[in-house]
Order: structure tokens, then C-alpha cells, then sequence
DNA sequence: GGCCACTATGCAACCAGTTGCGCAGTTTAG
DNA sequence: CTAAACTGCGCAACTGGTTGCATAGTGGCC
């Protein structure tokens, strides 16, 4: 399973609470990697009795339940450990596809609007992308090997948007 | 859920047992939406139940199990009106990427070799794409509706291994 | 005649992901 | 001052997806 392993990566860019993390988390890795708040607390709990995170009081919690999480050395050596192992390709769960397909099989369904409505989300996408890249990767800048990374991951995703 | 939905279009395609739905499925739907035969077994059962499909022993069965299913109107008028529901974009879920996410924020971990076995399988799959691309729908051609979809569809995951 | 690979279906157990709900404290607007 | 919206955590129930195993007939080979 990969999701604890993307928690981890994130909390390792920044210790955070479960809520924090759940935000944080849809506008970064959230892009290649959805989950719910349900889903990080129940892994964050699990993590914690595994010995790879440890969570106290947060500074800033008042009379809240807010807890910090933060990884621990044997968080990172798993996260290590696990990020060497081959995988396999990515396999798509594309339902608009299918319903193409249905289209094709059984005749005209109207499917038009529907696509027009998806090539907007896709352009809109496209756009936020393109402005994280020249606000964040503009040429001519040297950038640390942590940046080509990160920029690498936006070219991915901006070529899948056009596609 | 969609699993029951493209086994449907592709049961209309051609009436078939689970066996060889299970076999077509890995090479065309399959492509954008992953089941294994377990699941296949599992949809079919439900679905006859729902008076979706009919299925009986299937003519080459002998003394096998071998059974053949086949779409009934009510699970036409279901597909119908399933395809024409809204749905969100695809989301989706790539351990590899959440891998070099971890290589960013932890330092080098020598992903190098494995994406590079992954840009090999890639090009594999666009190499079989593209065949399929000029075998089926050369230049120049008449093509029916339904042929045009299945080129667009095609054109998409050639698009998506070209990135 | 015996072995192996393949066709064909299915059970059971488990794990991951989703949905709906509830509780409790904090901030903000009227 | 108070209602509403937001922050923050979590339980319970359910559904979908995965894994390992079991069964049984067919076809080819040596």
C-alpha cells in the first residue's frame, strides 16, 4: 500500500496535524494520490503504533484535540526501503472512457455536452498548472535537485492535461 | 460503480462466458478500466440476478461449467441511462510518482534504473498502439461511428504513453 | 498411462476506500 | 449575544478490489 508512504513523504516536507496534512495533501500529491480525511487518520494511527511517526499535543491545539505528527527514523528508513521497489505501471479506472465505449456500442447517448464540460475542467487544469510552472520553475533559474524533481512530476502532469 | 457497466458494453460487443470476457476485457476495456476474474464472476452473478444478463450453458461447454451471458433490454436501458450520468475526473493513483516525491524529499535513492524500465514498458505499449493504430484505422478509410470512437479512445492512450 | 498446461468457475478471507454521521472547540458576522 | 461556519478528530457500516486456494474437465506429449 502506498498511501502511508505518501503521508510519510509529506509530513517529512512538513510535520503537520491530520487535518493540515489532509489539506496540504490535496493540493500536492492529492494530484497523483487522492484520499480522504477518513483514510489519513485511520493511516496516521496505524503509522503511529508502527513506531514510523510519533504525534504530540500541537502548540497551537488550545482546547482542541489537535495533534502534530512527525516522522521517525524508522519512518524514513521504510519510506527508503519501500521508494527502491519496482512497481507496476499505474493502472486506469477511466469511466468516461467506458461510457464512451457504451456510446460506441449501443449509439449517439449525447455524450457531447458531457465532453465539452470535461475538456473545461481539463483546460482549467492546464492553466493552474502552467502557472505554477512559470511561477515556480521559470527558465534560466538554477534549481536544487528537489526542484527539477518537482517540476518534473508538474511537466507530467501539464503533458497528461493537454493529452 | 462501473465495473458492471463496461462488462455490460463489452457483453454487447459480443455475448461471451466469464472466461473469455475475463480474456477480451485485458485487452481492450481493460486498458482504462482493470478487473480480475474474480471481479468478473462477482459482476456477472449480481447482474443476472438483477435481470441485466441472462446467461445458459454455453454451446461448446460439453461437460464443463462453461456458461454463456448474454445483455437483456433491461440492462440495455441501464447502460443508456448510466452513460449519460456526470462524473468526475478520473483520479489518479501512481505509486511511481509518489516514489520520486519521496526521492525529492529524502535525497537521492537511485530510482534511476526503474524509470527507466518503466520508460522501456511504455514505449512498448505505444509501440502496440500505434500497430493497432494502422492496422485498424489506416488513412484514408471510411470508418463507421463506432469505429471513430474506438480511434479517438485509441488516440488518447497513445497521446498519454507518448507523455 | 501418467503428467502437465490450459480452460473454466467459484469460495472465503482480507484489505482498502467511501459514506454518513457525531462530537467538540474556535472564529466570524449580524 | 448568538447562530452559523469552520477546524479538528473519529466511529461504524458498507462496498469494491485483491489474494490464495479449490475444483473439474480438456488436450497434448512422451
Amino acid at each position: 500500500m502506498s498511501l502511508s508512504h505518501a503521508l510519510l513523504t509529506s509530513l517529512l516536507e512538513k510535520a503537520s496535524s491530520g487535518y493540515d496534512l489532509a489539506r496540504r495533501f490535496d493540493k500536492s500529491i492529492g494530484y497523483f494520490w487522492h484520499a480522504t480525511h477518513q483514510q489519513i487518520y485511520r493511516e496516521l494511527g496505524r503509522m503511529e503504533v508502527a513506531g514510523w511517526i510519533e504525534s504530540c499535543a500541537a502548540p497551537d491545539a488550545g482546547l482542541t484535540r489537535k495533534r502534530l505528527y512527525r516522522v521517525l527514523p524508522p519512518g524514513q528508513v521504510e519510506l527508503v526501503r519501500w521508494a527502491a521497489e519496482p512497481s507496476a505501471l499505474m493502472d486506469l479506472r477511466d469511466e468516461f472512457t467506458v461510457r464512451l465505449r457504451a456510446d460506441a456500442a449501443v449509439g449517439p447517448l449525447g455524450l457531447a455536452a458531457e465532453l465539452q464540460r470535461r475538456i473545461t475542467l481539463h483546460q482549467d487544469k492546464l492553466t493552474v498548472y502552467r502557472q505554477i510552472e512559470q511561477r515556480d520553475f521559470a527558465p534560466g533559474q538554477t534549481l536544487s535537485r528537489e526542484a527539477r524533481i518537482h517540476h518534473m512530476i508538474l511537466r507530467k502532469g501539464i503533458l497528461y492535461e493537454e493529452g
